[in-house]
DNA sequence: GTGAAAGCGCTAACAT
DNA sequence: ATGTTAGCGCTTTCAC
């Protein structure tokens, strides 16, 4: 076997092997301009038997176009992406547009250096999760000139636009519904997370909410790391025995709450009669528990979806007009943990 | 203000307001060859204060290199893969190469397509999910001409070099396990997806050694779509209505394993004296649960973390040696539903 | 319907 | 230590 050295192929192989001129090799190969039949079928077959790939690199070098959007999210691992990821995805699938992620693992510094990355391949819009950002990031998402849309959250100022639910208000809602409901006593278990600035919102709104009823929490504790479902049952048993007067607990994520709920159900603590429970996601995993987990939609999926419309439409064109703000309206899901009054 | 036209910077731009040749700024801006401090700074001030993205189209096609990995995933939902994904991260990291991720929703036609699309922006090596593709597939991966791991699945022939488990081994040695704590009369419950060939090597390998002990599977079911854990417990209720003498119950993934563990536990079923469980993948996500799933780990961080490694050193050194399969041993975790003998 | 020429924004290779 | 030249593989534009 000669050592095949392996030059890719270019369109001017295509071009001789078919005999046809690079220029209208490349016609076909985009279903761009009238080419005829016959010619058609000679540069497609020659394409197919060599194994021909065209270099987009050189393509978007020359048509200053990219196909792709870049999506900028904290982690992979918490589901909430993922499934804005699908919404995404869904919806460009529709268009020539490709989503392209970049992880940020909740570092200011990483969403710099990711987001530089990916502007460095010129994509035709950027989907960012959250509002807060460096200066830096900021400045380089203004000086891009392409569509910007910064997803989940609505509590803030965007640098184009924005698609998300208030977390503020998600907390605020959720403290009416627990007050109306009759706890009184309530303890907050949450992520030591200080970059995730939507839990802190939600913290934030419910605490507020809470102190126009008069009420203050009495417990609270973070965790970091390890199975929140384990993290919750210990964080559950745990503040507990500290603060046995305790008739609510409020989780900043449903799987500490799930871990939270087992733990109360194998001490034979009645929920929501003794102990009501609420998280926040409403994380279909968890369907099958014995009780179904009081929480509060992200609106993940749609998130996406509305996201990657406003791309789209900026890309088809430029002028498109677009809400700078678009704000979901997440429901309280009472399930078996939170009574209802 | 004026109608800021958007044309991105250029090198030039930068050339030009700092007073220095296209050629260093670029030297300066990679970091490649001796330019001295004074010129370094004005170089590095000009494009901070400019704002200068470089454009990595241009310099990719000039420099014939991209530092991309192509990493293509049936889907991001399930959380094995972006656990592969991290240890992917993690390993390039150190290095100056970046993951870039395509998923396949499990459809080979879109396996295609997927490929075709990130082979066009011509990676530095591929990491690419499962052993079996289409003709189509196989032929670009050997056409490439770049480093190609193929991961998870040991049990076939790869393109180039693969990383993984060995299903088939893994469902045989659940199966002896099993066998061997004195259970005979044995159910299984997967996913109903012909694609997810590795589900269907752990089954093959798991009926094959049952068989050897005389044992053939008494009951077996297949979902889809919906909440794995919801489905575990359904799947479970009614299988155990069908076929009251069943005393193991062998899941393809943990979650269904963990709703039939709950609604086992609900029914006040003695686990595992009455009846085993056990699934597979050991997703740390399920800590927490009142007992501990037997499984086995599918050694996904390092699966990640090794194909990394090689494709690491073979960008590194294109003549660097490597073993045509690396297979890695999970072994059985027993948790607490399946007995020991 | 097809082709030829110019150039996208960078970097390799070679000056100086 | 810095500058000059010639492309990288395509697409745009214009000519036929």
């Amino acid at each position: 076997m000669p050592p095949t050295d392996h030059r890719p192929l270019t369109l001017r192989d295509v071009s001789e092997a078919s005999g046809v001129s690079e220029m209208t090799v490349s016609r076909v190969l985009r279903n761009r301009g009238d080419v005829s039949q016959a010619t058609r079928e000679k540069v497609l077959e020659a394409a197919k038997t060599l194994g021909y790939v065209p270099n987009k690199i050189a393509g978007a070098l020359a048509s200053q176009r990219v196909n792709l959007v870049a999506v900028i999210i904290p982690s992979l691992r918490n589901m909430v992406f993922p499934e804005v990821m699908s919404g995404i995805s869904q919806e460009l699938e529709e268009t020539e547009l490709q989503p392209v992620v970049g992880v940020t693992d909740y570092l200011p510094e990483k969403e710099d250096k990711v987001l530089y990355e990916m502007l460095s391949w010129r994509p035709s819009g950027v989907i960012i999760a959250g509002l807060e950002h460096s200066d830096a990031s900021r400045a380089m998402l203004k000086a891009s000139g392409i569509p910007v849309v910064e997803i989940m959250d609505t509590d803030g100022h965007p640098v184009d636009c924005a698609v998300g639910i208030s977390h503020r208000r998600a907390g605020r809602e959720m403290a009416r519904a627990i007050v109306k409901a009759g706890y009184t006593n309530i303890g907050f278990m949450g992520t030591k997370m200080p970059r995730d600035h939507r839990a802190r919102k939600r913290f934030e709104g419910f605490t507020e909410q809470l102190a126009k009823s008069g009420i203050e929490i009495m417990d609270r504790e973070f965790y970091s790391g390890g199975s929140a479902l384990a993290k919750g049952r210990e964080m559950t048993a745990a503040m507990l025995e500290r603060t046995p007067e305790l008739d609510f607990l409020y989780y900043s994520n449903d799987m500490i709450g799930a871990g939270g709920l087992l733990h109360l159900l194998d001490r034979g603590i009645a929920v929501p009669g003794q102990i009501g429970l609420a998280g926040f996601n409403g994380v279909e995993l968890l369907d099958g528990l014995p009780r179904r987990l009081a929480t509060m939609d992200a609106c993940r999926t749609e998130i996406g979806r509305r996201a990657a419309q406003i791309i789209a439409a900026r890309v088809a064109d430029p002028a498109a007009p677009v809400a700078p703000v678009v704000e979901l309206s997440p429901r309280i899901e009472y399930g078996d943990t939170l009574r209802r009054r």
